[in-house]
DNA sequence: AGCACGCCGACT
DNA sequence: GTCGGCGTGCTC
């Protein structure tokens, strides 16, 4: 037998010096190492052991003397080659190190602990089945009823069924543990283990028929699904208006894909605000249904992951890491909602799930088709660039009209003596749906909406101590809490600098919560947000009080905003549309024009007729008056020629590279050295402009401060490239020591 | 990052 | 002599 070379991808390596290394396959391990099968290996100087993971097997290796696997971590491949190419991809494009990405990709249940064992291990249970003929065993049942009544019963019992698990068998009967432990000794009785499944519960209203679709349903389903099955690899968007029956052509496609023996994918920005989608799926897809969300304990996630690769379910639906679920033959992955900001992390890794869904569907020949009500600029860019395929759904489902959308003048309400958040109109409008017993839904756009306790006297405010931010208070924890590190503290009788009264400044909600008591006090009023919902849980039961006990008004932040679908909700009102516009960065407009049209959609869903009211200070805003009439056309078409003269996205790439450190001089003098290594490679890459350095807005989080830079260009691939150079030359570099560099594709904040 | 190696000063 | 301080460079 030849020796045998691994090019292995190690635990150990930073990013600085990750790459593939070579390492010999001793004879004793030849047959059970495998692409995609985690190893031991000894790394560095000292040797030390780490893990690893073979990215490709066989081949000759260019170094002189090689060092040999110590070990094998899987009996089998944990990732076929697609993740596999997968991991070495999201290295380059997300600045990670390939293990980074494995560790991404894999289940917490798969890894180890320090004794090197595995976190969650095969459930099984025991099962008790005959091990005589059906005859003998009536025979012993008869004979054995008078003196061992308990064993009598256990043997009947498994003379109907031939096998049960033990357990149940136990509490059916009463029969106690000895009288099995009897029977298994008297050679009637066999004892084995057999695995189980920890499954997550799923109410499903049983099985349903598959969806019957209008003409624009079946015109869109006959264009995908001939894109699905053409055998190359294909990218679509579905622009689908809110109410047009997205999910009945998903339905339908899911349906063929898995019919012609394929799997498929459905990405969701949050499970818990789906739970009726995936009673539908479940009522559709039954056991074929694979759920990985974060609220999964580490036992269900990681049984999850082994129905979806051992192909007992070929429908995964989840959130973001559900894009690395084993699947075998992918058909069609779908990413419901795509323009939703969950969909990238925001921590190392910092991958985008739909980028990582780009590269699989390509990959693996699959349909790839993201839907909306309201795209990304992005998308519907590469869409009308022909990159994309491209469908429509324009009308609401059985015909439905949007909801009469009013937008309410703020000032002018202020002129005439109002100072309140809620306008005369939408007053009106409450005190209308009050009076025919219909519900109303009011969403307060307002970042930050949580309560601050401050000082009556000198004004003083609760900071955090590791981070330049006010501490915000929760009643229900009844403490002060940092939302960026998660310190807590009580809160004093009275102002720790002065000794004056601390006052409670009330949220946003409980603003209009109050100011509703006091204009409706009859009325019942609930309100959700972040200070009401902590539980987890809470957030559907607030919802089922909402529907079941038919209170009048709901009042929520973001929350409030996604998927709900109440029939009797007929009217929603926006308090103050204006405050997401001016958060500073290139994709408010686009936000605030999601936000409103999720909010307007979620009127008037049942028989009767819906109304909206926004109300803004900024009445004549090109994107609310857009978002009033729905116009998302016309959004586009003004926000493109926006983002061409900001030099924003889609018309460029963007990158963002932080520094990080305890010493805030030292990471002054990072970002600054970053900023010249990167303008000196943007002179060399044309169209390229790197901007900056600048401080984040929460400028200290966890004594860390946090300065960045901007990169824009056409040049993706030599972008990176320069990126991964100067984050690489930066790390190496004595004089930031402790200082903590990493680059981003587009993020966030 | 983590570890060995080496080159230098201080002390048995 | 030789113990241990940290600076330097490499990791298949």
């Amino acid at each position: 037998m030849s020796i045998c070379v691994a090019k292995i991808a190690v635990s150990a390596a930073t990013y600085s010096i990750d790459r593939p290394y070579d390492y010999l396959v001793p004879e004793e391990l030849a047959g059970s190492v495998f692409v995609g099968s985690r190893v031991s290996v000894p790394f560095g100087r000292g040797n030390r052991s780490c893990e690893g993971v073979v990215l490709a097997l066989g081949g000759e290796s260019g170094m002189p003397a090689l060092k040999c696997i110590s070990g094998v971590l899987d009996r089998e491949s944990v990732l076929d080659e697609i993740q596999v190419k997968l991991a070495l991809f999201m290295r380059e494009r997300f600045f990670c190190t390939v293990y980074d990405a494995v560790r991404a990709m894999l289940p917490a249940g798969l890894w180890f602990d320090e004794q090197g064992r595995q976190k969650a291990s095969d459930k099984t249970i025991e099962i008790a089945s005959l091990a005589i003929s059906g005859d003998e065993a009536e025979a012993l049942v008869e004979a054995k009823r008078l003196r061992s009544p308990q064993q009598s019963a256990l043997l009947e019992l498994l003379c109907c069924f031939g096998a049960l698990p033990v357990r149940d068998m136990l509490v059916h009967t009463g029969a106690k543990r000895p009288s099995l432990a009897a029977l298994e000794k008297c050679g009637a009785v066999a004892l084995s283990r057999r695995e189980v499944y920890r499954r997550p519960e799923i109410k499903s209203p049983g099985t349903l028929p598959l969806p019957v679709l209008n003409e624009a349903q079946e015109r869109a389903f006959d264009g995908l699904k001939e894109l699905a099955f053409s055998g190359k690899a294909n990218a679509a968007l579905l622009f689908g208006v809110t109410g047009s029956g997205k999910t009945s052509v998903y339905i339908r496609l899911i349906d063929e894909v898995l019919r012609a023996g394929k799997s498929a994918v459905l990405l969701v920005p949050e499970i818990a605000l789906t739970p009726q989608m995936l009673a539908t799926f479940s009522a559709h897809f039954g056991e074929e249904v694979a759920v990985l969300h974060s609220s999964l304990s580490v036992g269900e996630r990681y049984d999850e992951w082994k129905r979806i690769r051992r192909g007992e379910a070929r429908l995964v639906i989840g959130t973001r890491s559900a894009v690395f679920a084993p699947v075998r033959e992918l058909g069609i992955l779908i990413i419901d909602e795509e323009q939703e900001e969950t969909y990238k992390s925001e921590n190392s890794p910092r991958y985008d799930a739909r980028e990582v869904s780009k590269y699989l569907c390509a990959r693996a020949g699959a349909l790839l088709l993201m839907g909306s009500a309201t795209p990304r600029i992005e998308s519907m860019y590469q869409a009308r660039s022909g990159r994309y395929h491209y469908f429509e759904l324009t009308e609401r489902y059985n015909e439905k009209d949007l909801p009469s959308v009013t937008i309410v003048d703020m000032k002018r309400e202020l002129r005439r003596g109002n100072g309140g958040d809620i306008s005369s109109f939408l007053r009106a409008e409450l005190q209308k749906n009050i009076d025919c017993g219909e519900q109303s839904i009011l969403f307060i756009n307002r970042r930050g909406a949580s309560k601050l306790v401050s000082c009556g006297e000198c004004g003083f405010t609760y900071r955090c101590p590791k981070c330049s931010v006010s501490l915000t208070y929760h009643s229900a924890r009844r403490r002060l809490m940092c939302h960026y590190c998660g310190y807590s503290r009580r809160v004093d009788g009275v102002c720790p600098d002065c000794g004056g009264e601390l006052k409670y400044v009330g949220s946003g909600t409980q603003h209009v919560e109050q100011e509703l008591h006091e204009i409706f006090p009859e009325t019942g009023i609930l309100r959700m947000d972040t200070d009401t919902v902590t539980p987890v849980g809470s957030h559907e039961k607030l919802l089922d009080r909402f529907r079941d006990e038919n209170i009048p008004i709901m009042v929520g932040t973001q929350m409030v905003t996604k998927g709900l679908n109440f029939e009797n909700v007929t009217l929603v009102g926006v308090i103050c549309a204006d405050q997401s516009l001016y958060s500073g960065d290139y994709r408010a407009g686009e936000r605030t024009f999601s936000l409103i049209t999720q909010v307007v959609g979620r009127s008037g869903r049942g028989e009767k007729a819906g109304r909206a009211v926004i109300q803004t200070y900024t009445p004549d805003n090109q994107t609310i008056r857009q978002a009033a009439v729905q116009d998302y056309e016309d959004f586009y078409a003004s926000e493109i020629e926006l983002r061409a003269l900001q030099n924003a996205p889609p018309i460029v790439e963007r990158y963002t590279v932080t520094a990080s450190g305890q010493n805030e001089e030292q990471v002054e003098w990072a970002i600054r050295y970053l900023f010249d290594l990167l303008s000196l490679s943007a002179k060399e890459i044309p169209g390229t402009a790197v901007l900056g350095p600048a401080p984040l807005s929460v400028v200290k989080v966890n004594d860390r401060f946090r300065y960045r830079v901007n990169i824009t260009g056409k040049n993706g691939a030599a972008m990176r490239r320069a990126i991964s150079a100067a984050i690489i030359e930066c790390s190496a570099d004595k004089r930031f020591r402790g200082v903590n560099v990493f680059a981003d594709h587009d993020p966030t904040d």
